[in-house]
DNA sequence: GGCGGACCCGGAACCGGTTCCATCGGCAAC
DNA sequence: GTTGCCGATGGAACCGGTTCCGGGTCCGCC
């Protein structure tokens, strides 16, 4: 493997010179720049980015913890950071976090402890104090997208106000006995994606007059049920029996809090014969490449755009703490909500008279 | 941020025994050992591995190549890597690429040029010589799951069996009128995973003696169809309404290439009003974890084990060239397929008599 | 008792870049 | 004609580890 000192040699410079003309710091002559990057081109020399961030302390690599990789939402996001990532000449290393457990604690005080990457977006997960505590003493730009946890840097969405908007949509329509399929820790963590969407569906249906029953089985007629599931399609759909099993006490519409949960409640409503939109109405969120396949109505974040924009932000604060050009540049919309949208299809409707 | 030589120091040693100590490598007296390991957690150190990867070469990092992350297989695999990884103390930096273009190029020709990794994983990718080429010239071992190209270690299922067993599966059921849903490529890339299945599923047909007809239009009757699509839930919807659009050219079964696409097929079908398994049987590939749900008959692998063998033979391969520990210890398994696993379900069946 | 070897440890070189500092030539301003 | 500054370049220190080499001690064995 060709080093610089390979290159210096062969154009007849020092490594300090070859060193400028190829990283384009500092003062080096056009023609001696020229004359360096072709010899470096001849020997196919390519430098070693050990060496660079040994001295730089920059390493041009950002860590991503993630908890599911196989969940459209948080797939889709990784999709965003890796392509912006790339496009910047950064790595990216995946770190998939458990939920919990010492694998957990592993992560974040062995890996993402060492000087291996220069930021962490981190992708829903509910941070401890101490996680936190941990990535700041180290100096490390975090950027979060959901998820909870007292962080400087944090995109979202408007997680209760999409509680309440599929919830009032429903209303809307006339419902009056309305299930929310909430993600796990909804009632525990209030703050958690769970917790704000759930909020947002008690807050509405409250306000609508609609009493929160105690659980499925609940005897019929107006009323607001609360269930806690995995987001995922399977749990949805076993949710989904569940909560339709019995004709007397059926909702007539449900919100999923996500729309993998939707696709699963939609396919257990199918498998128990119920007809939809007529028997059954269900919203989900996040648009899903195969909402419009499964002619659900959703309201739509984009979470590859949320990936794209997060490594903006962290490149940013990269960039100005580092020396980088003009003024330490405000994040342009920190603190703003990430856009999101209400798409009717339909597998929302009036309810059938009964 | 404390180096070695402040352990060094606080311990009373000199850097190269602090290193021999926290390493492990080397003589060292255990009383000394405790001391620095005590002074090390006392302030904290944490080693650089940038510092110890540009003296020793290895990174302990290594680089997954990836077509998609948001297709199921593609997930599942990098989760059984990730896993093992993580246990092993390494990283993972991951490249999503794309399937042509600059960018493409760009992933092996500066990405993965660089001595940042150790080894590289490619899942399902058709490698040309010249990024093979590439690789082989810097010593790094490739390990590939899936696609095709001429390389030393590659993991992988019997794809023209299994395209074999899922179509002798509908044959003996008695369909006559089978339609294949082929990765793109099929007939282009031969060798290919989508050309595999293909190959199996032609073979079989042919010595049925059902004649392969032009397209999904030609006369009814029996015979055999193929038609290419991407292997994604929407693109099976797609081609699911144009297969079974015209109920006098209807096959009364499908063998979808994988899972995802067969799950697009199942809902083209309800779309069209047409009840499973009586009007039609679809048999997937995968064993995707929501083909219970759909009732889906499929052929099983599995894609995480498959993720976690492979790091196991990078592993191995750097460890025997390196100089681990024993023989150079072949891999036991080189060249036999992984297993597969049909599981037969509802969603196949006798044809309806016509 | 002498000697070989295992064990333990420190000094110093080294990996491959980047950057500080010094030197030097040229040119404009006085 | 100096002075002073700027652009261009080379020498050398340095980042933080690992490892080679050599010296010293202690033990066992002939």
């Amino acid at each position: 493997m060709p080093a610089i000192g390979d290159v210096a040699r062969l154009a007849g410079v020092s490594k300090a010179t070859a060193s400028r003309a190829l990283s384009g710091r500092g003062h080096v002559a056009a023609d001696t720049r020229r004359r360096v990057q072709l010899a470096a081109s001849e020997i196919g020399y390519i430098a070693s980015p050990d060496a660079a961030s040994l001295v730089t302390g920059r390493t041009k690599n950002i860590g991503v913890v993630i908890p599911f990789v196989n969940r459209w939402f948080f797939g889709a996001v990784l999709d965003g950071i890796e392509r912006t990532l790339l496009a910047a000449g950064y790595d990216l290393t995946l770190y998939n976090l458990p939920v919990s457990g010492p694998e957990r604690s592993r992560v974040f005080e062995f890996f993402l402890a060492r000087k291996r990457v220069d930021a962490v977006i981190v992708i829903g997960v509910d941070l401890t104090p101490g996680e936190i505590g941990g990535l700041e003493r180290r100096e490390k730009p975090v950027v979060c997208i959901g998820g909870s946890g007292e962080v400087t840097a944090r995109l979202t969405i408007d997680d209760h106000g999409v509680g309440a908007l599929a919830t009032s949509h429903l209303l809307h329509l006339g419902h009056t006995r309305i299930a929310h399929l909430a993600g796990v820790g909804a009632t525990s963590q209030p703050a958690s994606v769970a917790g704000l969407r759930a909020a947002g569906f008690l807050e509405t249906t409250d306000a609508a007059g609609l009493p929160l029953l105690a659980d499925e089985s609940s005897a019929g007629g107006p009323g607001a049920i609360l269930v806690e599931a995995d987001m995922g399609m399977p749990a949805g759909f076993a949710a989904g029996l569940q909560l339709l099993g019995h004709p007397a006490h059926r909702p007539t519409a449900v919100f999923a809090a996500s729309d993998e949960m939707a696709f699963g409640v939609i396919r257990a409503a199918e498998r128990l014969g119920l007809s939809m939109p007529r028997d059954l109405s269900v919203i989900g969120v996040d648009g899903h490449e195969h909402a419009e396949l499964f002619d659900l109505t959703t309201i739509e974040q984009s979470p590859t755009e949320q990936g794209r924009l997060a490594v903006e932000v962290a490149l940013r604060m990269l960039g100005g703490e580092g020396g980088g050009g003009g003024a330490p540049d405000p994040l342009p919309d920190s603190g703003a909500p990430m856009p999101t949208r209400l798409v009717v299809r339909g597998s929302t409707a009036r309810p059938a008279v009964a």
